[in-house]
DNA sequence: AGCACGCCGACT
DNA sequence: GTCGGCGTGCTC
């Protein structure tokens, strides 16, 4: 009986599937779930996919093809990875083949490109081709070229025609060519030959290079290095030491005196630091160390509810390294921003080697290193520290998972697609890993306070901060009373700086939070009111200073700074709002002598700008650093005394559900800067509302009545945690078509769902790249209606995909939006 | 998602 | 007449 043999394969595309291809029967034998594998798709494509599944099965309505090449001797991907993808794929609501190309780095999915290769056997006679076709036979018969290449040479856009008739009488053939993006690093290393450091000739040899000191001098180095011979030395450490370059190796080699060969080394650097011993754990600290431990063999998840400055970090670590002393892995997740390089430090001090770091600003070669490190040597890669995408490594033992800062909106994918939170995710990926889950904060998600109520999660409290500091003094600023007596000018008033300046006089540094970017937002023409608009997205122009230009947040279109306004030719033209640069441009004006830095999106553009901008100030250069968010991400500095928040209701009126939660987690976070040595720190705010809500328990310091209240709230308005929210957002160039096929879906949804539909609505930002934007909003309350309507918008969708007239509309789903 | 095909309008 | 714009449908 004969036997058929195919494999479902995952491919880096955005569809809804696996695709089957046909394999030989000792391919079939050889290949397992998780091999990478190329295949053919589409008529000029070569893809890298991933293996599924294999089986027998024969597809009834189509014919399989056949694989190209396996392209692994081992599954790269395990087991373990393909169901977290599957997870993310049903829950997220996302295509499989999105999650496939946010896991795997680029380099290691091979991608063809189809290449032009004259065919020798052909005789071709060139005076029958045309002028072109003879131009591109001429370049071609020098050396193969790809589709873009030939495009510059003839200058023309539509290549493949011109090349067709060459390819019909088979002059020219195609190739297709998998090309391996990924190129290791690799250093020069030299040893010396072995007959030359035989016993009974080594005198003579040694004699031999009398006339060439150089030489000898080179020699004599390495086996200062290596005595025995054998060992392999860095070029680079050779010529160093012995003053010595390649020409003098060159030349040994040439005698057969040396060896010389290449070895792949590491991209980004480790320090060697010898590992010391953790410092010893506070009473308290110890406690709760204990206490985690304790749960965690009963539960999967553990809440760390510390204060500020109460020394989380510290426990994690001694957490750690009970896991890697066992030889498992951990992953330590970070919000992106946080990944700085004094904490990598931090951890590298006391875990060495062992600490990898893996996030998104690093390069493509680096991540492909971190890839292989963590999925191979797992003795140099136990402590993963990464962002969000670091999920999506190939671990090896995983057994703890720390999520730092588990409230951070951050960790929350936007776009593209998957759109999955890094926090709910690592819950899911510690399951399949038999791994334990430990999230830490001051100021918990709601969903997790919430979780820890429905005794899904276990809480441990840490209510005092390391080395007994206290808690910052907490003073309110009224806006209004400030104005009516006359105390304030510009964004300043006269209480804030002159705390400002009692802090400085004592030597103590300032850290100013102000919830913007950029400079002064809108440029507005003073006469008719205009404010200038981005032509393809409906926001207004951002005035930046350090480029000269209004630009565009959202697409990046700019243009330079009017002189006259565009619509009514006035010149009385002024910027509005207050961001960091006005600022700190004002407090310049009150402290000329002061050091000042500004951190934000703008001035922190490249890698390493916020290490700098970070290690002036720990090193006491800068005395005032304003900031947005940035600044509140878990950095200490020790001789901060006075934080001031320059607006808190900027933050509170943001018009958003989860708008009191994240003001009051940013408030708590940015007051936590203050006094984090010795002496008690001081926090001011200026607001309009000292009675709201939020301001009222953040003076108390009152995290848990805080989130007792907003839960009410969330429950009251069918909010989360209690329901949760799925948001579909539908995207057209033309909006009658974004009208009809937005109206269309909310109709046949509401059909089958009785639940709390909204919408559709335009966002508040209605249009972005000459897309128009509609949203539709679901609150679901339970499972059973969450399993329900997943399946009835998969359904939904498909049958919206398959109606012709919304082709041109794009629509993208967001689980759990934040 | 890409990519090719094919149908239309704007020009050498 | 042809170039190239975009709408449409398919990919194992």
């Amino acid at each position: 009986m004969s036997m058929d043999f195919f494999v479902d394969v995952y491919l880096p595309l955005s569809l809804p599937k696996a695709f089957t291809y046909r394999v030989k029967e000792d391919e079939y034998e050889f290949l397992k779930p998780g091999f990478r594998v190329a295949v053919p798709f589409g008529k000029t494509k070569i893809y890298t996919g991933v293996v599924a599944r294999k089986h027998n099965l024969s597809p009834q309505t189509y014919d399989s093809k056949s694989i190209n090449s396996i392209l692994d001797d081992n599954a790269s991907i395990k087991p373990e990875q393909i169901k977290f993808w599957e997870w993310i794929s049903n829950y997220y609501q996302c295509s499989i083949g999105s999650v496939l190309r946010a896991s795997i780095p680029a380099s290691l999915l091979l991608e063809s490109e189809t290449t032009f290769i004259v065919n020798k056997e052909v005789e071709v006679d060139k005076e029958k081709l045309s002028d072109e076709e003879y131009l591109i036979y001429e370049a071609l018969e020098k050396s193969p070229l790809k589709l873009k290449d030939i495009e510059k040479i003839s200058e023309k856009k539509n290549t493949i025609k011109l090349i067709q008739p060459l390819v019909e009488i088979k002059a020219v053939i195609l190739e297709q060519r998998l090309k391996n993006k990924y190129k290791p690093k690799t250093e020069r290393v030299f040893r010396i030959n072995n007959r030359f450091i035989n016993p009974d000739d080594f005198k003579v040899n040694i004699d031999n290079l009398k006339n060439s000191p150089k030489q000898l001098e080179f020699v004599l180095t390495l086996l200062s290095l290596a005595p025995k011979g054998g060992k392999w030395i860095k070029s680079k450490t050779i010529f160093n030491k012995s003053k010595s370059d390649n020409s003098i190796a060159k030349a040994l080699i040439k005698k057969s005196i040396i060896e010389e060969d290449k070895v792949i080394v590491d991209r980004i650097k480790y320090s060697e630091n010898s590992k010391k011993n953790l410092q010893k754990l506070s009473v308290a600290q110890d406690n709760a160390y204990n206490l985690i431990k304790e749960k965690l063999r009963k539960i999967n998840v553990v809440l760390l509810q510390g204060v500020t400055s109460s020394g989380k970090t510290a426990i994690y670590m001694t957490y750690i390294k009970d896991i890697i002393d066992k030889g498992n892995q951990v992953l330590f997740l970070l919000p992106e921003i946080s990944i700085t390089s004094q904490m990598v430090t931090r951890f590298q001090v006391f875990f060495g080697n062992s600490v990898k770091v893996y996030h998104s600003k690093f390069s493509l070669n680096e991540r492909t290193e971190v890839w292989k490190n963590v999925y191979s040597g797992f003795k140099n890669a136990r402590v993963i520290i990464g962002a969000r995408s670091s999920l999506f490594l190939p671990f090896n033992k995983l057994k703890l998972i720390i999520v730092d800062e588990e409230h951070e909106l951050s960790y929350k994918q936007f776009d593209p697609a998957p759109r999955y939170h890094a926090r709910d995710a690592a819950i899911y990926l510690a399951k399949i890993n038999n791994a334990k889950v430990i999230l830490g904060s001051a100021t918990p998600s709601l969903e997790s306070v919430f979780n820890v109520l429905k005794k899904k999660y276990e809480v441990v409290n840490l209510k005092e901060r390391y080395g007994g500091i206290k808690l910052p003094e907490i003073d309110i600023i009224d806006l209004k009373l400030a104005i009516k007596k006359n105390q304030i000018k510009g964004n300043f008033t006269t209480k804030l700086i002159d705390s400002i300046s009692d802090t400085l006089n004592k030597g103590k540094q300032v850290i100013l939070f102000q919830n913007r970017r950029g400079y002064a937002p809108v440029l507005e023409c003073i006469t008719c009111g205009h404010v200038p608009q981005c032509v393809q997205c409906d926001v207004s122009l951002t005035h930046h200073m350090n480029s000269k230009k209004l630009q565009c947040h959202y697409c990046g279109y700019n243009i330079p700074i009017p002189i006259v306004c565009h619509s009514c030719g006035s010149s009385n033209i002024k910027t509005i709002g207050s961001g960091t640069q006005q600022i700190e441009e004002q407090l310049k004006t009150y402290f000329p002598q002061t050091q000042i830095a500004r951190m934000d999106w703008d001035s922190t553009r490249g890698k390493y700008d916020f290490d700098k901008i970070i290690n002036s100030f720990s090193s006491n250069q800068i005395k005032i650093l304003i900031g947005t968010q940035m600044i509140i991400k878990g950095l200490d500095f020790e001789n901060v005394h006075l934080v001031g928040v320059i607006n808190a209701d900027s933050l509170i009126n943001f018009p958003d559900f989860r708008s009191y939660e994240r003001s009051f987690q940013m408030l708590t976070q940015v007051s936590g800067r203050a006094g984090r040595s010795k002496s008690q720190g001081k926090v001011l705010i200026q607001t309009y509302q000292p009675n709201h809500p939020v301001i009222k328990y953040l003076i108390k310091n009152d995290v848990d009545s805080f989130n007792k209240f907003e839960l009410n709230d969330r429950k009251i308005h069918f909010y989360p945690p209690y329901n949760r929210l799925l948001r579909i957002t539908l995207k057209n160039r033309n909006i009658e078509t974004l009208n009809i096929a937005s109206d269309w879906f909310l109709n046949v949804l509401s059909q089958s769902f009785k639940g709390p539909i909204l919408g559709p609505v335009f966002p508040p930002i209605s249009r972005v790249r000459n897309y128009y934007h509609k949203q539709i909003l679901i609150k679901l309350d339970s499972i059973n209606s969450r399993l329900f309507f997943k399946k009835l918008l998969r359904r939904t969708k498909q049958s919206f995909d398959s109606i012709a007239k919304f082709k041109s509309t794009k629509l993208s789903i967001d689980v759990d939006p934040y």
